[in-house]
Order: structure tokens, then C-alpha cells, then sequence
DNA sequence: TACCAGTACATAGTATCGCTGAGTAGTGAA
DNA sequence: TTCACTACTCAGCGATACTATGTACTGGTA
């Protein structure tokens, strides 16, 4: 993707996430590939890995260490009370700027047809 | 407005300004009012001049310095032939990040409802 | 055996962008 | 002369995603 993308990025991804993990756990390696079958392609793994680290510390959900078969020990994540808080927030934050934006667009398409 | 605010605009102010200058140009302070009145009460005066220095870098926007009856001169920005292939291109992403999340909006809140 | 692909996590350094806070300058009204 | 409004500028800060690289374990294959 290109920088645009990149940039809009920041703020939504976290909420992304967070929505990935509502009612089923995942640990990070599952995101970023559930992240790549969504269409973010490019979404980086450090990214990804970055992004837990940080949802860990503001205690947004709860880590268990699992064994895989393949590799090296999973870290599941899942969403706990102050993280569906969060997430909310989120969704309230994200509907204000879509309508807004959608708005906009609508009025560019009709200023354009002019 | 909260932090996540602060974070989604990254990337997205650009788009707004770029819309907000389609058919009619405009200067910074202006700019700033019209963001108010649609709603984005906390954006920083500074943070809009700042953007604009910037898409005139990027030779996004023609710029014109006209006379005020009141203050300094004014610059007027208007959206150039390339401001408009970003444009085009903001509402690609836009669109794009946008299907995504409503559809992990909706399917949070079937979630949600088991 | 040696090598490589896939799984799984971690991190140092960089760039971008919006915010904070302050400043400069002009106009007109109390 | 003091204040409010108009109008633009800039240095420094914090947050976030990307780049690039490294570690470590498993299993297949030449």
C-alpha cells in the first residue's frame, strides 16, 4: 500500500485488532495472517507485534502462553473488560469521523458533476 | 476530543482539506472555522497551517496571497490538477478502509448479540 | 548431514503527522 | 489602551506504523 495508507492507519489498526480479537482469542502470529486475509496485505509482522505489546501494557487484554506444535510458544491474547470498553470507544470515535468523511465525499461527487 | 481521535486524523485531515478545497478555494483560517463547523471543534489552528505548508511542498495546492479588510494578507489555497489525482487516490484508501471496518463493525456486534 | 521453508516472537531506528504553546501583526470596538 | 477577532508561523513533543534484522523451534528434502 502506499503512504495514504500508512497514515490512515494509525488510530484505526489498534481498534482493527481489538475487534479481531472480540469472543475469539488469537496470539499474534494468527492476527497478522487474519489481518493479510482481510486485504491488508502489507500490514508489517513488527507492526503487528509492536501493537500487542502496547495493548498489553494500557491492559486492554489478557496474555496466556500456550506450546504450538510448530515453533515456538504462542502468546494468546484476549480482549478483557477494559479493552471491550476501549473498543467501544472506538466504534463511537470511528462512526463520527466515517460520517463526516462520507459526507464530504458524497458533496465531491455532486460538485464534480457540476 | 481523546487520543484515538488524534491518531485517526493522521492521514485523514489531509483527505478532509483536499475535499473541503474542491471547487472552492480557500485560506488557512477559513479552513480551520469550516473544520469547526463540521464538527472537528478541537483541531488545532496550527495544525492546519502546518498541513497546508505541507501540501503545497507536495504541490498539491496553487497558492494565491490576496489582501484582508481585516489582519494580515490572506493565503488562498486552491486544488491543482495533482491535488486532485490525491484526492481520487484518498477516497481509493478511504473506500477501501472503510468497507473493512464496517464489516468488522457488523459482524462484532452479531458477536456481540450471542 | 545440511539446508531451507514455515511458524512465532522481539526490537532498534526512522519518518510522518497532529497537538501544545507561544509569538507576530493587523483591524476595529469598548 | 485594552480587548477581541482575524490571519499566519514555528519549535518541540508524543504516538504510531514501517524497515530491517535477529532469535528460536519444527519438519521436509536433497
Amino acid at each position: 500500500m502506499g503512504k495514504q495508507m500508512t497514515e490512515m492507519l494509525k488510530g484505526t489498526l489498534e481498534g482493527i485488532v481489538l475487534a479481531l480479537l472480540t469472543g475469539k482469542p488469537a496470539y499474534g502470529y494468527e492476527i497478522t495472517t487474519l489481518l493479510r486475509d482481510q486485504g491488508f496485505t502489507d500490514i508489517a509482522e513488527g507492526t503487528v507485534y509492536a501493537l500487542l505489546v502496547r495493548i498489553e501494557q494500557k491492559g486492554l487484554v489478557d496474555v496466556e502462553k500456550r506450546p504450538s506444535e510448530k515453533g515456538p510458544p504462542r502468546k494468546v491474547y484476549s480482549l478483557n473488560t477494559q479493552g471491550k470498553q476501549e473498543l467501544e470507544e472506538f466504534w463511537r470515535t470511528w462512526s463520527f469521523l466515517a460520517e463526516r468523511i462520507d459526507q464530504l465525499h458524497s458533496t465531491d461527487r455532486i460538485e464534480g458533476e457540476k
